[in-house]
RNA sequence: GCCGAUAUAGCUCAGCUGGCUAGAGCAGCUGAUUUGUAAUCAGCAGGUCGUGGGUUCGAGUCCCUCUAUCGGCUCCA
């Protein structure tokens, strides 16, 4: 007797051992047409997997996360084949599924895969798709498993095989072609109707930069050709909102080859907006206890030695600035903090002037390899919204939690609700990575995993992701195409103190060392922007917008009414613009529509004549002809709904 | 930095396998029009085809260098 437990609770009995698709059937029929990959007991079984034991199962169709996971993975394997039949002497390597397809990681040898082979892979696929040939998971001895790959000379797999215990190997055969697998497949090929391969690009061997480096192929399949158009509809959309166009469309920002790459030039329209977020942030860290102090660009080499920056990163980054006089350098500032510890060492401190907290929106230069730039979100020249907070070891959990509840006030204030919270502790496998003692790591991880719990943050730990001084809670957001990005940031530091030898007069009359706590909401103000673009497709918040509203005339006639429109609104801090060039109201219309102005001001005649505005919100509601005070108090309430005041 | 791709007017793009003075729309300028909810009409002007070199009778088109950009990898104080 079997007795299989569904996740409702359901248990199921059988009197012979039997097939997970067998239990599917016995469910009901539409299931087991539906059914495409299952776990048992928490371990991903083949929908062919004989159960001959009591446990949990549960069943996934397309509709789960496992079930993409299953059939994208098995796509892996049928791209696998097509590679291998299309470029005969190919070397596999991995191929994972991943949240939006999947992968092959392959060894072309002298061939150079790209974007023409596509639709010849795709073909390929198809072909092997309609064959429905089941997928088969058998178990191997290591011996086996090592003998087929040293036959095809396949170094790669060899590597894997060798780390792997004999008695757990298993193959993965479908049609005429087999793999090193673990499990998780769909039933047969021909349930995958629709592939697209997506791009191609170099990566290497096991992430390593010294091993060599394979030829990643993306692809990504569906159960329906409808699904693939939808997907690729989505992706086209996503294009859209490419904080690069936006920037372009909006007249935010700029970049110039002249310049450099990666060093962002900032029109008028985007600097307003800059400004506006940093006055936001400034008001908020007034109200928290912040202190805004402000920093040169460069510092002497000595104050990077003495952070510990010069041996890690001295290197690779901006090489020093020479001076006239001999043995004088100076590098352009990669952070904030250096600075700021030595304006805390500028004067004596005692218990009761802890916590400091020094604010600076500080603009530092990184030298971030060419390959690795992209748009806003990684440049060589950004603003942090720095501020470093230095205090006891008893005020350290009060000050993070503080530190947590503006970080989330910020993104709250912003419209991002869906963030991910990172802690970023050390890899024990590591540790010459980390500089500090390892009981004070241990403190600093421990701060901050319990803030992040009392806050109640759904956090993951993330191990080998601290800063080389310390860790961290990120805060991570996702771009229009689900690219991750790093955007607020807190760190426990008890390294830069000892280094720079900072202290402070105990009740004790004893000296002792202060913590550091590194923040920066926003993270930079570049990537900040970017992401916010991405996520409102360019229309801002209210009371973010740079131009809140624009008064378009009917004709020219109306000029002077439309004057004096705006400049009742600036009256009352509303931002307006009035176009009143010699055009149609319908062209006007349509521009203000495409520049995402949140309000058009429509004044003819009658409004002129009865002191009205007519308004128009961006997207085409109609709100009638209002009177100005009454748009004003529209516009008002608007902006209170969004941003409210910081609470300490 | 590495792998692959791309670079034509301010913007978005056309220019087939190398062959007359490189095209279009939008934006700009000039003129007409004085307009009621997503493009009024006409005219003008604007590019040494990213850079430097090469192949060729001839290069926007083929090859190489460099620069920048895009998709990844690696990195991210």
């Amino acid at each position: 007797m079997i007795k299989i437990t569904l996740p409702d609770g359901n248990i199921r009995e059988y009197d012979a051992p039997l097939t997970v698709l067998d239990v599917a059937k016995d469910i009901s029929e539409g299931l087991a047409r539906n059914v495409i990959s299952a776990s048992f007991d928490d371990k991903i079984v083949e929908t062919s997997t004989l159960l001959d034991s009591d446990g949990f199962l549960t069943l996934f169709t397309w509709n789960d996360d496992a079930g993409k996971k299953a059939f994208w993975h098995s796509s892996a394997h049928i791209m696998a084949q097509a590679l291998q039949e299309l470029y005969p002497g190919v070397k596999l390597t991995i191929g994972p599924a991943i949240d939006n397809g999947f992968y092959y990681d392959v060894d072309f040898c002298n061939y150079s895969f790209s974007e023409k082979d596509f639709q010849t892979v795709e073909l390929k696929m198809l072909d092997i798709s309609r064959g429905k040939h089941d997928f088969n998971l058998r178990a191997v001895s290591k011996a086996d498993a090592l003998h087929k790959y040293e036959k095809e000379d396949n170094p790669y797999k060899l590597e894997l095989i060798s780390n792997l215990t004999d008695g757990d190997i298993t193959f993965c055969d479908h049609d005429s072609f087999t793999d090193l697998c673990r499990g998780g497949h769909i039933p047969n090929t021909s349930i995958v109707k629709a592939v697209k391969i997506l791009s191609v690009a170099g990566a290497y061997w096991r992430g390593d930069e010294k091993k060599p480096q394979l030829t990643r192929v993306y692809g990504i399949s569906f159960p329906k050709q409808k699904d693939l158009t939808e997907y690729l509809e989505l992706l086209e959309e996503a294009k859209k909102r490419d904080h690069r166009k936006l920037g372009k469309q909006l007249e935010l920002f700029t970049f110039s080859s002249k310049v450099g790459q990666g060093l962002p030039l900032w029109l008028p329209k985007g600097a307003a907006l800059r400004s506006r977020l940093e006055d936001f942030l400034k008001k908020a860290q007034q109200k928290a206890g912040y202190k805004m102090v402000v920093t040169p660009h460069i510092g002497q080499k000595d104050l990077y030695v003495t952070s510990g920056h010069y041996t890690k990163y001295g290197e690779d980054s901006f090489q020093p600035i020479k001076t006239p006089k001999e043995d004088e350098e100076f590098f352009l500032k990669p952070m904030n903090c250096p600075h700021h510890c030595e304006i805390y060492n500028s004067s004596s401190k005692s218990y009761k002037d802890l916590p400091m907290r020094y604010a600076e929106f500080g603009t530092v230069y990184r030298y971030e390899q060419s390959g690795e730039l992209h748009g806003l979100t990684r440049v060589r020249g950004f603003t942090q919204d720095d501020a470093h907070i230095f205090c006891t070891d008893d005020q350290l959990d009060q000050e993070f939690k503080d530190v947590i509840d503006l970080v989330l006030y910020v993104f709250g204030s912003l419209g991002f609700e869906n963030f991910t919270a990172q802690v970023s502790v050390r890899d024990p496998e590591t540790p010459e990575k980390y500089i500090g003692k390892s009981e004070n790591w241990d403190k600093a991880e421990n701060a901050i995993i319990n803030a992040a719990r009392d806050k109640n943050l759904n956090f993951v730990i993330e191990k080998g992701e601290a800063a080389f001084y310390g860790p961290k809670l990120d805060f991570m957001v996702k771009d229009a195409l689900g690219r991750q990005w790093q955007l607020g940031t807190i760190q426990v530091d008890y390294n830069l103190p000892e280094r720079f030898e900072l202290e402070y007069k105990g009740s004790d009359n004893l000296m002792h060392r202060p913590v550091m706590i590194h923040r920066a909401p926003f993270g930079s103000m570049e990537r900040f922007i970017a992401i916010l673009l991405e996520h409102t497709g360019g229309n801002f918040p209210l009371w973010l917008n740079p131009t809140q509203a624009v008064v378009l005339c009917i004709s020219e006639k109306y000029e002077k009414y439309a004057e004096k429109v705006s400049s009742l609104l600036e009256n009352d801090e509303i931002r307006a613009l009035v176009d009143n060039r010699n055009e149609t109201i319908g062209k006007k219309i349509r521009e203000a529509e495409m520049d995402k102005t949140p309000f058009m001001l429509i004044v003819g005649e009658e409004e002129a004549t009865k002191g009205l505005i007519t308004v128009r919100r961006h997207g085409g509601e109609d709100l009638g002809a209002l009177k100005i005070e009454d748009f004003v108090d529209l516009v008002k309430k608007e902006i209170e709904a969004t941003v409210k005041p910081f609470e300490v």
